[in-house]
DNA sequence: ACCCAGGCGGGCG
DNA sequence: CGCCCGCATGGG
């Protein structure tokens, strides 16, 4: 099969190490470097390397996928689909967001299933990073189906609301329990995942939070990472931090306040924005970062 | 022991 | 509206 060919504005390891939902469910390969991840879908299992020298990302799959189907996958998922110099140059708006960015260039917003980015966010309200990718692999190999014989997909939405709220809090959930039964009983009901595509963000968001468990900023984060809506703007407690620090002299703001400032700043590739200060906030000695 | 973690729902003024 | 609280669990 033809390897996907990339541009250089992409960077495995930073999409890898930001956090982001598609990591949660995948098997992280390539030691530090990270340059290889293996991951579970409805249709089968993508295997992925990316090679720097070359700038090309060879690929394998089992179940149905073929070349094509598998190759455009991987491209959506990854979010190789935009054009990471126009968005990158959007948002670069100040000193502080050009040094974002200058460290973790080639750094994408995944694509993942709008239900499987609802469970991964539900379950990080009041939780770390670490201890969401455990808990979301202790859901897979509960509730999940076989994939191919070797590994499990994601759990359905079916699954879940089939599950009883012991057997769910049995993976380590906490008392997320109730909300992941709750999600999962109306996205296999009445909610309709797949409508929110054709919304616009306000209205998608408010659709979102009329679900138990999803608020504000997990809403913002599923029209993120599950709908690929780059608008959206998740405010977490990182981000607050790095932009009362970088853009208000210190001084607290509300989340209110925060969200008009990101949009006014940002426009409609924002969530970009969002991540690149997240990471940067993260990982980088400008203060903030604390040991995890 | 104490603190925090990609928040949310509910109750209050 | 804004503010405050409890919420399970594990790691530093």
């Amino acid at each position: 099969m033809n390897p996907i060919v990339y541009d250089g504005a992409f960077n495995l390891k930073y999409t890898i190490e930001s956090g982001q939902p598609l990591t949660f469910y995948s098997d992280l390969r390539g030691g530090s470097k990270f340059d290889s991840l293996c991951y579970p879908t409805e249709k089968g299992r993508i295997e992925l390397k990316c090679n720097k020298e070359s700038g090309r990302i060879s690929y394998s799959f089992t179940g149905k996928y073929s070349d094509s189907s598998a190759s455009r996958e991987i491209v959506t998922r990854l979010g190789l689909g935009y054009d990471l110099k126009d968005i990158c140059g959007n948002i670069n708006t100040d000193p502080f967001m050009a040094k974002a960015i200058a460290e973790f260039y080639g750094m994408r917003i995944t694509k993942s299933e709008p239900w499987e980015a609802a469970m991964c966010f539900v379950m990080s309200q009041f939780n770390n990073i670490k201890r969401i990718r455990k808990i979301i692999q202790n859901l897979i190999r509960r509730f999940g189906d076989d994939c191919d014989g070797t590994s499990k997909t994601f759990p359905t939405p079916q699954a879940l609301a089939a599950a009883s709220v012991s057997d769910i809090r049995a993976c380590g959930t906490g008392f997320r329990d109730r909300y992941l039964k709750h999600v999962a009983e109306q996205f296999s009901s009445s909610f309709e995942p797949k409508r929110l595509y054709h919304m616009n963000y306000d209205d998608a968001k408010d659709s979102l939070m009329e679900l138990s468990g999803i608020g504000d900023k997990v809403a913002d984060c599923v029209l993120l990472f599950g709908y690929g809506k780059l608008e959206a703007f998740p405010i977490d407690v990182w981000i607050k931090r790095v932009v009362e620090r970088a853009y208000f002299n210190g001084r607290k703001r509300s989340i209110r306040q925060i969200h008009d400032f990101s949009l006014e700043r940002w426009g409609k590739y924002r969530g970009y924005a969002q991540q690149y200060l997240f990471h940067y906030a993260r990982t980088s000695r400008i203060g903030l970062a604390r040991k995890m």
